[in-house]
DNA sequence: GCAAAAAATGTAAGGGCTTGCATTTCGCTG
DNA sequence: CAGCGAAATGCAAGCCCTTACATTTTTTGC
């Protein structure tokens, strides 16, 4: 298992092929600067040795890594899934490799995935949402990363980013429900604290309470963690509430399935007990019964244009420029007249 | 958003403690080789200049990483979530980084990744299920990289895994359908050609008919992509097929839930009709309706001992040995009798 | 208070690759 | 075929760390 013989490096590769180092690198990196017939010999000399080269090396003498760091919250279900994988595929497509890393939604960690990611040379950084430590800003500056935060919107936010307005879209969904009759509301949220996503969206539904006169402090308000049993747990609380809401809002679908679940389980009928509202329409959606309504996002189209827009400021050194994705009520089985 | 300052190094966080570059490098890496004092006054000199060391660098003068590299077939379902996470977890403990990387199920896309994570300087790999080119596995031992496979446990493979029996555990499954009077079976496949847990979960279910004296081609098999919508749409063929199947063995509940949703699309009753299968058991099993019976799978453990294998390899030095796993049985609301 | 052991620190040699610049080779033109 | 510009290649200086070894400082025992 363990080979005796050392890992060939580049100088072996060049030795083997009758050529210098700097000609073997050219043949890797830029094989039209280089005769035919040498780039032959040079690729029967790596194919022979099995030679891979050493990315730290190579990252510390080029001084980019053709690599981009994503940190995302989770990726225990499908919620940034979608949206990453066309980042990635745009990212692919143009020789960037993309490096992903998770948080469990700890700030701590993402710090911690910052720099692990800076530290590996990331040439530049996907971040979700714009509330953190101003020192981490202080610190990406220092270390002159380039950073694009998605998920979110906010035209008047010193940051750039792709994203869409969760207040906005939360609150056109609330519009909705209220206008189908639904007086006594609730929410299911995420946990709003360090997360902006989770605090917009809850401010989409008071502005679209206050807006029809309800009194925002109507809305029965439940924090929760992330997951679906957490979804479920939160359902139970929401139910015991007096009086009783007819709509329960949900700060994602993860939220929203562990709700309908729970409703099941409980022998309440949806939606027509109560109606659940659902954010973010991933697949799950459409699995359960019944099928969610939920806002969709354009979860493709974010990711993609991400990273259109972080290899254009790589490449051709484009500024970085706010973008905004739009997003759509979505309009299935869950939600009805209270 | 640039900043004009250069980037800060070990040198100049040397420079402002007053020490040598050595003594920074000791007070990062073994605090404890370092006078109280001088930790301090580097301590102080690295925050003030937000240093972060170069990965490349350090990767290149200690000859290892830290890193450990995992490679997946896919991100998109929580099919290797779990498991992963529960590995993370343990890799993290023990002061290692996990760095993943997903296939979309393509062997050449797997290979691309195995070289990128060795170029990487991945110290370890942890790969899904056994059969892939012998020629990674020759680039991989010249690389001199230890690799652990995972998923799937064949005591009599070369390779050390930590895995399960997939054969035996979906043979299993299928007796207990066969014992409740099924004897029109289905399976929905994931593609078998370059997956071994599925081929062998495929044989398992031969082998149990066989053994109920069924014949074994009398099996209803479609192969299908990995989704949801794939799995509905292979729901549609299994269901086409005469006579047609009372019990649908799905590869996995990715496509057992596809297949559970197109059938109620057209209004066939499960259990009632037909009875359906999964294998994993994640988490939408229980969330979708009926509950899915399926075949549990142990991911945090697998994923843990994974880990530990690993981990205890690369420090002591200790062989990494196979590892069983094993599954259950779970049996919920989509299995009846015929 | 001194010698010897232990602790702390410094010195400097790489580690594998890229790239600016210098040199050689090649293909043409006149 | 001399002469020239372009294409191909080579040379060698870094890039930023870690670590074996050497040196200095502190502690310890008597």
């Amino acid at each position: 298992m363990t080979s005796q013989r050392p890992i060939p490096t580049l100088q072996d590769v060049a030795t083997l092929a009758g050529v210098s180092t700097a000609t073997v690198s050219r043949a890797i990196n830029f094989p039209d600067q280089v005769a035919h017939v040498t780039r032959d010999k040079v690729n029967a000399a790596i194919a022979e040795l099995g030679y891979s080269p050493n990315f730290g090396a190579r990252a510390m003498a080029a001084r980019r890594t053709n690599t981009i760091g994503a940190i995302i919250p989770t990726m225990e279900n499908a919620i940034f899934a979608r949206g990453l994988q066309a980042f990635q595929e745009e990212l692919r497509r143009n020789g960037y490799t993309m490096l992903v890393a998770s948080t469990a939604y700890q700030p701590d960690t993402e710090e911690e995935q910052i720099r692990s990611l800076v530290a590996r040379g990331a040439d530049a950084l996907l971040l979700i949402g714009y509330r953190r430590n101003p020192a981490i800003y202080d610190f990406l500056d220092g270390q002159d990363v380039p950073v694009l935060l998605t998920w979110a919107f906010d035209p008047a936010a010193t940051r750039p980013s792709v994203g869409f307005n969760n207040s906005a879209a939360m609150q056109e969904m609330a519009e909705k429900v209220i206008e189908m009759g639904h007086r006594r509301l609730a929410l299911i949220s995420a946990e709003t604290a360090q997360n902006d996503r989770a605090s917009a969206r809850c401010d989409g539904i008071r502005q679209a309470m206050t807006a029809a006169g309800l009194g925002s402090d109507s809305l029965c308000f439940v924090e929760t963690k992330y997951g679906i049993n957490e979804g479920a747990a939160a359902f139970d609380r929401v139910m015991a509430h007096v009086p009783r809401p007819t709509a329960v809002f949900c700060g994602n679908d993860v939220l929203a399935v562990g709700a309908l679940r729970r409703a099941r389980e409980c022998g309440i009928s949806v939606p027509g007990d109560v109606s659940i509202i659902g954010f973010d329409d991933i697949e799950l959606a459409q699995v359960v019964y019944p099928a969610l309504t939920t806002v969709h996002v354009p979860h493709r189209e974010m990711g993609r244009k991400a990273g259109q827009a972080l290899v254009k400021h790589l490449r051709d050194g484009a500024a970085l420029e706010p973008i905004e994705v739009h997003t759509k009520l979505v309009l299935r089985n869950t939600l009805g007249p209270p």
